[in-house]
DNA sequence: TAGCGATATATCCACTTGTACATATCGCTG
DNA sequence: CAGCGATATGTACAAGTGGATATATCGCTA
């Protein structure tokens, strides 16, 4: 008899609510730093397969609920533009990646006492 | 000055998927544990304010991934019919909910650090 | 045997979400 | 000063989601 012919996986997400409304999780932080790699909106919305406009409306609502703007961004210039990810969007970063890393950590062990 | 005039919530959420395909999360365990509490899928959907369409689809979906049907249904009979929670569909409420709650004390003790 | 109540299922429509496309604006640079 | 490249913004369209509605089916019960 075979064992399984299904996997069965754990998943786990967690992401920062402002009062509410939907402020910072996977996806925002997987955009944070493909602008820190690039510099760019567009080409990290690009290199993410995701339209700019639907980067830039998330950008918008990270500022408008943060302490402080995580991204800077510049119009006109000598490469038509950019943006920058402030110290702040840095740190809130780094700080969601680890909370992120010790959440998996403990589903990973979790996972072998479920056999459901 | 003020500490904070915006209150910052951390979210936590996990689920059971089967070969990719979402099966077993929050919102099915409460379904669950109101089917339980009615011995009704219309009724349970009724009181989370659920269409009985919706109600009856995730159930569909839970029975086809698990090993063993987590609900049966019955039509007809002295009340019309009726859904019952198998024992696998009991245990895999009780598990899940336990790993939830271990999960949210993480997160719990983990809120206290991120000051961002 | 007619009726009740719940399961089972299809169809139609409103809403949400995201994409595609178009356009305006800005500031450096040749 | 014209052009480039990126930000900034609107509009219109496609797709998926869920709700409302209608109907068929079933088995006990009066």
């Amino acid at each position: 008899m075979k064992r399984t012919n299904k996997s069965v996986e754990i998943h786990v997400r967690c992401w920062l609510e402002v009062n509410g409304i939907k402020f910072f999780g996977p996806g925002r932080v997987d955009l944070l730093e493909k602008i820190i790699e690039f510099g760019s909106i567009s080409k990290a919305a690009q290199s993410m397969n995701m339209s700019y406009k639907k980067a830039w409306g998330m950008i918008e609502e990270i500022n408008a609920l943060a302490r402080t703007p995580f991204v800077i961004a510049r119009k006109g210039g000598h490469a038509g533009g950019g943006a920058e990810v402030t110290q702040a969007g840095i740190l809130a970063v780094r700080s969601f990646k680890r909370l992120n890393k010790k959440i998996s950590l403990l589903v990973g062990k979790e996972s072998e006492l479920l056999k459901l």
